[in-house]
DNA sequence: GCCAACGTTGGC
DNA sequence: GCCAACGTTGGC
């Protein structure tokens, strides 16, 4: 099994609104890597950290899975949608993506301080790499093991 | 709200 | 195919 973390905006889609749908497709990601990871690297039952950024604490908010294997991103042959994109098509469809279930929510939100706290235990962790902009990334399973272990202890 | 980082676009 | 301009991300 692999590891992953997904950054989600918790004011767009956060653990909480996860937890109450259960699955989501996971629409819009409009960057190749991360297009790249869900579609080549991604597999059912995969673990994610689900990571709220771009909100008064950003971190680690709970546990999803992957819960689909990869299909094309709907939105993108969608002239309606704010993710069209008019260069796809359902013959050659340009951006993939997977559903993400809910697995936990973290009693507390392990925060991007503290795991920059522990970067040194966490070699070379993509989320702390200066200028990281990336929305899906993968994870080894000792960084996932490490950060879980700050959000069990207390 | 600012702005550094960085991916993408498009003119040449 | 280079690279300046532009748009977006996301921490602060």
């Amino acid at each position: 099994m692999r590891h992953w973390l997904m950054k989600s905006e918790p004011d767009e889609f956060s653990i909480d609104d996860l937890q109450r749908v259960g699955t989501e497709p996971w629409t819009g990601v409009r960057n190749y890597q991360a297009r790249n990871f869900m579609r080549d690297g991604m597999k059912p039952g995969d673990r994610i950290l689900f990571y709220h950024s771009n909100t008064k604490v950003p971190g680690v908010a709970g546990i999803a899975e992957v819960a689909s294997k990869p299909y094309p991103d709907p939105t993108q042959f969608d002239p309606g949608s704010d993710y069209h994109d008019p260069r796809a098509s359902r013959e050659a469809p340009r951006w993939m993506l997977v559903d993400v279930g809910f697995v936990e929510k973290l009693p507390e939100v392990v925060s991007l301080e503290a795991i920059k706290a522990i970067a040194d235990e966490l070699d070379d962790f993509a989320l702390v790499r200066r200028g990281n902009r990336l929305s899906v990334m993968p994870v080894t399973a000792g960084q996932y093991t490490r950060i879980l272990k700050l959000a069990r202890r207390s």
